[in-house]
RNA sequence: GCCAGCAUAGCUCAGAUGGCCAGAGCGACUGAUUCGUAAUCAGUAGGUCGGGGGUUCGAAUCCCCCUGCUGGCUCCA
């Protein structure tokens, strides 16, 4: 007669024959989604396991997070372990799960070539398939240091004296050891889908004096959908990055000439980000925003005040003149700060919030610029917030409601909220570090957001709220941030008449919600595909004559558009109207009238929507009303 | 800046092992075509092979330096 065990899987509780297989078990709970690992008594074990004991188990599903770094840890083991048997002697770093996927950093004279990852890839499925049992060893400190002299891995006794307790823990897959926490896999046959995806350079420990390493990239999942779908979204991202589809739709350049990182913005792109700002600037008006405008270099005494010179990396070298050192600007704060310096400030005057979409200039080094992602000179779309300490929760209430109805109106809706708190070194007091930082607490909780705590992430200068927006693709952006900054109010000794008629300290606020002109473009290109909605498109729409004698007509109705104060265009060539057609939407313009002989009679345009086809005859009028509508409500949907 | 890779016409790309005047498609231009929902036909022009230096009888091709770009490291809007 069996024994029964009593085993609790997921809240319900069963009484089974002792020996039973977590697997037999699992049909019986009726779940909705298949696990494929599971965790007893804090081990990770395949599904296979049989039920020894009364236990709790907790099962682990495809998609969680916990799962996805187990296997992508226990993949980029057996990346190190492929390495190490084709090439003997390469020194291992370390290798962590990241998002979306893990990396394993080596040591080694020559870098791997292309061939030697497809090869090393070749490998890792071989140990996959040998199904090699993964088993945690405990090590003396002593042994475990012993054990890596031996292997030869020098990184690895490095790191083990370091962190390494008196019992060392670590994994072991064949001739294959790691100094590792873990958990791990039960064995390498959970590894079914990979791929191994670069290889770059990284530095020991990241430090740039440190060892050169050669890093490889991979990823893994437990499904194969799931890889398929991760390489597409690879794929998908490629196709709509905006280093391709700026030069293709005309947007954007840049030229070696000029130099790199600096943006040439075309009529088109030029365009977009004019509407961008005039809508920018709406907004901030709503919000009592004042603007002010400053020049773009400055004496390097100021940049020496501020502290620029001194924490400030990205600085370009100062330019001579008249024996005075001149310094373009990295930053707008210092220009704000002196128009507030100009004349003396009352409590009554506070707050000011003054916005300038400033263009500064930082010396980023080469092999850091990225279309527009990463320039050299760029426009930060920024305000400073001067306020007295009883305004701060609801000024920075105020900027995040202001921040997510811009980004809300480009079609981010999604965000993930950082609230940095004070790092180790930093400047102020920690009075001022507390009230400001429940500030920011308290206007996230007011704005009824969630969002997670950077502890001591904050800049030396003050706490600080980030917000990342998500694309279409589910790919996140840093936009959104707003600084608190105790050092320039200190250094510029910002101060203002109390009631008490004394002299206080105001708060400086420190903000950009869009982040940079530039990069927000970048942005925006890849998350609308190049497929800009009505208010954005630099041509909203552009009317085909079928033939000559429809010319006037198509003038005509391009005329009466631009009175309107659309952005129209009349394509007058002498082409067939499928070539003028496809030309259209290469150039993705979103509404596109067909003009013929049925439509100068009566009056009116067939209508051809961007990436929706043939919509049939529309009353011109009836057209501009409709199209004045997506435009004036900043519609994302480009159906009318 | 560092590691690796890339740079041929406006764009996308061919041009093994160095060797006849460097090719194609798209685009541009010229001409013909007056046409109904994603490419009409014919012709013409267009290239310091990213720049500089070197090796060689001879370099787009091999070597060095520079510039720019790509994937990362580091940093950040």
């Amino acid at each position: 007669m069996a024994e029964l065990v009593k085993v609790t899987v997921e809240d319900s509780t069963f009484s089974i024959e002792r020996g039973t297989l977590l697997s037999e078990l699992i049909p019986r709970l009726k779940l909705s989604q298949k696990p494929v690992l599971a965790k007893m008594n804090g081990e990770i074990v395949g599904l296979g396991r049989p039920l020894e004991e009364a236990m709790k188990v907790e099962l682990i599903y495809p998609d969680s997070e916990e799962g996805l770094d187990i296997l992508r840890h226990s993949a980029s083991h057996l990346l190190a372990h492929a390495v190490l048997e084709l090439f003997p002697g390469t020194k291992t770093g370390i290798g962590p799960p990241i998002e979306n996927g893990f990396y394993y950093d080596f040591l080694r004279d020559k870098p791997f070539t292309p061939e030697d990852l497809s090869t090393i890839e070749k490998k890792m499925r071989e140990l996959a398939r040998k199904d090699i049992p993964i088993k945690k060893v405990i090590f003396s400190k002593k042994e475990a240091l012993h054990l890596f002299k031996d292997l030869g891995q020098e990184l690895k006794v490095e790191l083990i004296e370091e962190k390494g307790e008196k019992e060392v823990t670590c994994f072991q897959q064949g001739d294959f050891v790691d100094f590792c926490l873990g958990p791990h896999l039960p064995s390498t046959g959970g590894i079914k889908h990979f791929k191994i995806l670069s290889a770059s350079g990284a530095y020991w420990r990241g430090d740039e004096k440190g060892k050169q390493l050669q890093r490889i990239y991979g990823t893994a999942f437990f499904l194969k959908q799931q890889l398929v779908d991760y390489l597409t979204l690879l794929e998908e991202a490629k196709k709509r990055d905006h280093r391709r589809l700026g030069p293709e739709l005309d947007l954007f350049s840049f030229n070696e000439d000029l130099g790199g990182g600096l943006v040439l913005w075309h009529p088109k792109g030029a365009t977009i980000r004019q509407v961008i700002e005039d809508y920018w600037r709406e907004e901030h008006i709503k919000d009592d925003y004042e603007f002010v405008f400053a020049p773009h270099i400055a004496k390097l005494d100021v940049w020496r005040r501020s502290g620029h010179t001194e924490f400030y990396e990205a600085m370009y070298p100062p330019i001579q003149s008249e024996g005075l050192e001149y310094e373009l600007k990295p930053m707008n704060c210092p220009f704000h700060i002196m128009v507030y310096n100009s004349r003396q400030r009352s409590y009554r005057d506070l707050p000011l919030r003054w916005g300038e979409l400033g263009t500064v200039y930082r010396f980023e080094r080469s092999g850091v610029l990225h279309g527009l992602l990463r320039v050299r000179g760029f426009t930060v779309d920024d305000a400073h917030i001067f306020c007295r300490a009883d305004q701060l929760e609801s000024e920075t209430i105020g900027v995040i409601r202001l921040a997510m109805r811009l980004l809300a109106a480009f079609g981010f809706k999604d965000y993930d909220i950082f609230l940095s708190t004070r790092p180790e070194k930093y400047v102020g007091k920690v009075e001022d570090w507390d009230k400001a930082t429940q500030a920011l607490k308290h206007a996230l909780e007011a704005s009824r957001l969630d969002y997670q705590i950077d502890e001591g992430e904050g800049v030396f200068y003050g706490p600080k709220i980030d917000i990342k927006v998500k694309d279409v693709l589910r790919r996140s952006w840093q936009c959104t941030t707003i600084q608190l900054d105790f050092n320039l109010a200190e250094r510029f000794d910002l101060n203002y008449v109390g009631e008490d008629g004394k002299l206080h300290r105001p708060f400086l606020i420190h903000r950009a919600l869009l982040g940079s002109l530039e990069r927000f473009f970048g942005i925006l290109i890849e998350h609308f595909n190049g497929n800009f909605p009505v208010w954005l498109a630099p041509i909203q729409v552009i009317i085909l004559p079928i033939s000559e004698r429809h010319d006037d007509y198509a003038r005509a109705l391009d005329k009466k558009f631009k009175e309107e104060g659309l952005r129209s265009r009349a394509d007058l060539r002498r082409e067939k109207i499928g070539y003028k057609i496809r030309d259209a939407e290469t150039h993705k313009i979103p509404l596109i009238l067909i003009v013929g002989d049925k439509e100068v009679d009566q009056g009116t345009a067939s209508l051809r929507i961007h990436g929706l086809g043939d919509k049939g005859e529309i009353k011109v009028n009836e057209f501009l009303e409709k199209v004045r509508e997506l435009d004036k409500n900043k519609s994302l949907d480009v159906n009318i």
